[in-house]
DNA sequence: GAGATATTAGCACGACCGTTCGTGCTGTTT
DNA sequence: AAACAGCACGAACGGTCGTGCTAATATCTC
């Protein structure tokens, strides 16, 4: 009997629309019910609380986001290539609006990066794991020699996501693109300065 | 007779606060007068609309935000050092809680940046101001020759903003101040990178 | 088919929301 | 002293919120 997790997967699927735009506070069980046409106690019976509500809707918009930016690189070879090709991978997310609000997490963390609790908590360790993804990407292309060695990977890896996250807001707030070329270009000049080759195959294939 | 505008400015000193927290969302009229131990309906007259008092909330904390980051540099002469002075504002800026939830702007953005209205705009304006702040005094710095003359000074804009607001949620949802210094090193690795003389004055006194 | 079970609907609750209204207080102006 | 404006108050409005109930319905197992 799986009716109910495929009604689970609806409501979560309009949650994360709308808690991209409008935050997590946002959501409402009886909002969701109308726009879906179900009930409000159908859609509650489905999460228990709003909070379990919330969480759910995180893990959703995790899904969407691995596959929307992880999975197009996760096949490449390690190396510099690999990190640009990610960085570029997160731009085409935030710019495609796979979540209507542009990105998920950098709404949602906003809204609960001082707030402690439970949210919180699974919000960060999400942006850790996202950080720990770029840092990697970033110490194999130290390992393959592409980048120079006294290159700090900390450094390069907060500023890639500085970039591109910085990228977002911008474009959000003026609806205007540009700014997603000039968070690519500044990432390709961000890589290129810590680059034993700075005219090498990572930065034209 | 002044004692309006008073009441008003308690109000929004308290508003602020749980804006830069919680959103302008999170701002509710009878909140405020419960916090403040004021009546609901003396509160909603001093605003005459949510709308209103969310607009005045913004207003209030762009004055705060020009006292506490624009204003201690306001007077040091154009040049390099003043770009990195203004950087080294903001970070201390965010990490002193002048807002407790950090950078009120970082905020509020991600929470109207993708919902059209008078608020976004209003944002959108502060953003532009900002920017346009940033991006001035790079220029300064590039016409004093201490930035090489064919940098871009808007890609240097976006990147000292890009890593200055990265700082603020990572600090936020952790609760530790070592993206400040991460933000910093990087701040100044990117502003010696098209400086004349990386190692002049401007990044020493 | 029958019975067990998972899933929805319907309804009511208390709390809080923004807003409106009428009223009284307080200090200035005439 | 009288008239007046500015300001805050308490009460109440219709609505929406999250959350519990109970009842009806759909689906799976035998």
């Amino acid at each position: 009997m799986q009716r109910g997790e495929e009604t689970r997967r609806t409501v979560l699927g309009r949650a994360v629309a709308i808690a991209s735009v409008e935050g997590l506070d946002s959501l409402s069980i009886g909002r969701l019910a109308t726009d879906l046409g179900l009930s409000k106690s159908g859609v509650f019976a489905g999460f228990g609380s709003k909070e379990e509500l919330q969480l759910a809707t995180v893990r959703a918009a995790r899904r969407i986001f691995a596959d929307a930016v992880l999975a197009p690189v996760r096949d490449e070879p390690p190396g510099l290539r690999k990190v640009r090709l990610l960085c570029e991978s997160w731009l085409a997310y935030s710019r495609a609006r796979v979540f209507p609000g542009g990105c998920f997490f950098y709404e949602v963390n906003a809204e609960y990066d001082a707030r402690p609790g439970p949210l919180r908590d699974v919000l960060a360790a999400n942006w850790r794991e996202w950080h720990a993804t770029v840092l990697g990407l970033v110490t194999e292309a130290l390992d393959t020699g592409e980048l120079r060695p006294d290159a700090d990977p900390e450094d390069i890896a907060f500023t890639l996501i500085a970039l591109l996250e910085n990228a977002n807001p911008q474009a959000l707030l003026f609806d205007d693109d540009t700014p997603y070329d000039r968070a690519h270009r500044a990432v390709l000049r961000r890589l290129r300065s810590d680059a034993t080759d700075p005219d090498g195959p990572a930065f034209t294939a």
